[in-house]
DNA sequence: CTTGACTCTCCCCTTACGGGAGGTTGTATA
DNA sequence: TATACAACCTCCCGTAAGGGGAGAGTCAAG
């Protein structure tokens, strides 16, 4: 009969792991002395030990060798769970080398400024959102005054108040810009010639990136996640919006406070 | 100003988590009502908030990132830790590989056999010990007999007592067995024409079985451990050992409670 | 008989939050 | 204006697999 450090020693693993497998049920020791609490295994013992080292090597849990082990379980269960392993391992992996790809891309940043990126790139989910739209072919981006203006007298006349954050979605880009702007509603709104009632669709994989700084400077943002959708295997899919999170006072170009939100739907290439 | 709730939704994280990381000093309220408590946010945090998820996102944890954003840091220290990163992102990518092979491996044995395989290898490192052997080229591997014989009678004749189990170290195969019988020792022993002290030397990566029964049947866990090396890429580079963890009473072939360790040192091929 | 090595239980610590209890605050509606 | 209810607060417990250490008891050799 051994004591809990030699056979902790035979089997290379900690007296504290023996402890913790025999208080978990996965590995009780072969006789405890009733009255000084020391443990004794034998070295029958030692082949449960070795089953239980190995498929903790496999990645199972504890519990689920628990479960292997005492309740005594089929072939066929068997493989399940190890085909479920296998299915997590893979996936894993793939995780894995997309969280280093977005280490080397940051890193080539880095290299390229020599000082971290302005503009952090997050990948979110946005979800369905009803809206009160109006939507016109303008041939550029500040002509989107005008829609603006009939948005929000329609909304004032009906005395709706927005719920969240007014955006832009662009759906064509320069010179013939396909331009929606939205403002989130709690209901359905009262019907108009010009002013549509959407629900605007969910994306699961939205690229985002938050401007803070006068809204002249926001090209300095859409460059940022545009090389960051191509330096990490991603390509746009859907249209652009524009959140517009904090916007100027008064429309100003150069408020400093204003706060933007860029988006563009992206899936892995 | 934003409540709590309003902030989250926009930054697409729980509430749990701003909460969390404001504890943590990670990303502070811009204001906190001092008679309620509640938290107030300003659109100005967000670009701070979208930092710390693209960082994580890269694998650092709150602490590294807390270092990153609050003790400004130079672009050099930045590019080390991500390089750290990359390095321990790769190291886990191999790691995943080999969890997956040995998957695989297993599935592979259950389909072939339909059952848990009897044996179960582990990789151990073995330390270097000092022992008490005797070495000779021997035509069968019950001739070890004798080599015993020589070795126990002079551990009795000094009054040495073993530390521990002792075994065999196999250099050759059949049909010229170049063996050694060792007995671990506590100290340094006296001068032999036959005994020799050794300093046997440790070995790091062992691929070990144990099988517990006759050892008539050791066949089988032979056959079990180097099916196993070979599925799981593993290549024998060194000589192989025998422990014996719990000897058969009187030599006995046919003892049930005999229970020894296969050790064979491999590397990845 | 002493000393030092070993063992025991109990408690706290690790990550990045999630769940829930119990109590307070803010706001929309009747 | 009363009230309901959503949102917010703090505090506490739990996670997986043990590690570290305190304080006390036990074992074996010299």
């Amino acid at each position: 009969m051994l004591k809990i450090g030699e056979f902790s020693r035979i089997g290379q693993v900690s007296v504290k792991t023996l402890r913790y497998y025999d208080q978990m049920g996965l590995l009780k020791p072969h006789q405890i002395d009733p009255i000084t609490g020391y443990r004794y295994y034998s070295f029958d013992l030692l082949p449960r030990l070795n089953r239980i080292l190995a498929l903790k090597e496999l990645g199972l849990s504890l519990e689920q060798i628990n479960l292997l082990l005492n309740d005594d379980i089929t072939a066929e269960q068997l493989r399940g769970m190890l085909r479920l392993k296998q299915v997590e391992i893979q996936q894993r992996m793939v995780e894995e080398k997309e969280k280093l790809a977005r280490v080397e891309a940051r890193l080539k940043m880095i290299e390229q400024e020599d000082k971290m990126p302005n503009y952090d790139i997050v990948i979110k989910r946005v979800d369905p959102v009803l809206a009160a739209t109006v939507r016109d072919v303008i041939p550029s981006y500040p002509e989107q005054g005008h829609l603006w203006d009939e948005l929000e007298s329609f909304l004032a006349h009906h005395q709706i108040k927005p719920q969240g954050p007014c955006f832009t979605i662009y759906y064509t880009d320069e010179p013939d810009i396909d331009t929606e702007v939205c403002e989130p509603v709690s209901s359905s709104i009262p019907e108009d010639p010009k002013v549509n009632e959407r629900q605007l669709p969910g994306v699961v994989t939205m690229a985002t990136v938050v401007h803070k700084g006068p809204f002249i400077s926001i090209g300095e943002a859409y460059t940022a996640i545009i090389k960051w959708i191509e330096a990490n295997d991603y390509q746009i899919n859907g249209p652009t919006r524009e959140v517009y999170l904090r916007p100027a006072t008064n429309g100003s170009q150069t408020d400093p406070e204003t706060v933007t939100e860029i988006q563009f739907p992206v899936e892995k290439t």
